[in-house]
DNA sequence: GAGGCGTGGGT
DNA sequence: TACCCAAGCCT
């Protein structure tokens, strides 16, 4: 909670909802790395940029950590533009959807070429940058540059469904519950509610067990007065994910184990890697092995849920014998695998080697 | 529009 | 435990 700061009359014109949530807001917001206290001055567009795209789809007590080293190495856009890709690949390691820190990449030297090192003050223009698309501009736009704009996430969804009880399923609803934000959005502190909204969100209008006593705009929530607030908003059902199957490939040579590049698209795209043959729906064992060599397939095998499949890979190891030099990859030390970088499901891979071969 | 795209936390 | 899901974007 950070400290409450004098704040200049609101508009008489503000609805009440804007009101009461500022009001809230003013007292209880959470003092993050990224956020400015409440009605001060509007934090560093750098770090708006960063933390919005490291909070898509990923939790604040996550995101913490990697926002504190990632600005202490790359403090600003030119130093972001000026870095190598494999560093900040290898610094985005274990996040998740890697497309992010591609195009966090991609964006900062867009900013630093086109730009002049600054980032677009509006909408339209930061709409432009890779990685940012409507959520992400809007929050740019009125949490950095203080412009009045819809702020519409899922936190802002759940919200909204809530407040207007509006019963016609996601994602169908979007229109309907964007309409919905824009009439309780206010013309000033838009950037201040819209961080009011994801405070609310995350912490008392819950996805389960929401803490409605708690709540400040209680008074104005048609869901509440219904009775079921926790049922909304209503969600088109979801496919079963699949299980798919596949082998990775521990290569020794030396104390060193073989590592990869993955292609730049797709799947861990960019990322360092276990060579692995494509994950599909019947085991391929050794078909896809990134060498002639004697290999022990173990026992030992390793899951791991992705968004759309859920993956469960052998392991098979065998040891190099020829110059390092005559093969693809990197040879990484397999004391020093913790720094390569590895996404989380090498990671465990490369953990269970470490237990097998002891 | 719908599906591809990670991971860890909460219940 | 086995789910569900979180400050979405891109194609």
């Amino acid at each position: 909670m950070s400290a409450k700061v004098p704040l200049s009359p609101l508009p008489q014109r503000l609805p009440g909802v804007a009101r009461d949530l500022l009001d809230w807001y003013d007292a209880n917001a959470r003092s993050l790395p990224w956020r400015a206290p409440p009605g001060t001055a509007a934090p560093d567009p750098y770090r708006v940029w960063l933390s919005e795209v490291m909070l898509q789809q990923t939790q604040v007590a996550t995101v913490r950590p990697y926002f504190e080293r990632w600005t202490a190495r790359w403090p600003t856009f030119a130093a972001l533009a000026a870095a190598e890709d494999a560093e900040v690949m290898a610094a985005w390691a274990g996040l998740g959807y890697y497309a992010r820190a591609r195009n966090l990449l991609a964006g900062a030297r867009v900013i630093a070429a086109q730009h002049g090192g600054q980032l677009p003050d509006t909408e339209a223009m930061l709409r432009t940058i890779p990685g940012i698309g409507d959520y992400t501009a809007a929050a740019i736009a009125a949490i950095a540059f203080g412009r009045r704009a819809v702020v519409v996430d899922a936190n802002v969804e759940r919200v909204v469904a809530r407040l207007f009880a509006i019963q016609t399923p996601l994602p169908a609803a979007k229109p309907l519950i964007r309409a919905a934000a824009d009439r309780v959005t206010p013309e000033e502190r838009a950037g201040d509610f819209a961080q009011a909204m994801m405070d609310l969100g995350s912490g008392i209008c819950t996805t389960r067990g929401p803490r409605c006593l708690l709540c400040p705009i209680r008074a104005h929530c048609e869901g509440f007065a219904q009775g079921a607030p926790e049922r909304l908003p209503v969600k088109a059902a979801k496919r079963v994910r699949p299980v798919r199957h596949g082998t990775m490939f521990w290569l020794e040579c030396d104390g060193r184990v073989l590592l990869r590049r993955r292609p730049a698209k797709g799947l861990l795209g960019g990322m360092l890697a276990l060579p692995t043959g494509p994950w599909a729906d019947t085991a391929p064992l050794l078909d896809d092995a990134p060498a002639d060599v004697a290999w022990r397939l173990h026992d030992e095998t390793v899951a791991h849920g992705f968004t759309h499949f859920e993956l469960v890979c052998a392991l098979a190891s065998g040891g190099w014998r020829r110059h390092p030099d005559t093969i693809d990859g990197e040879w990484w030390p397999i004391d020093a695998l913790d720094s390569a970088g590895l996404p989380a499901v090498f990671r465990k891979a490369t953990d269970a080697m470490r237990r097998i071969c002891g």
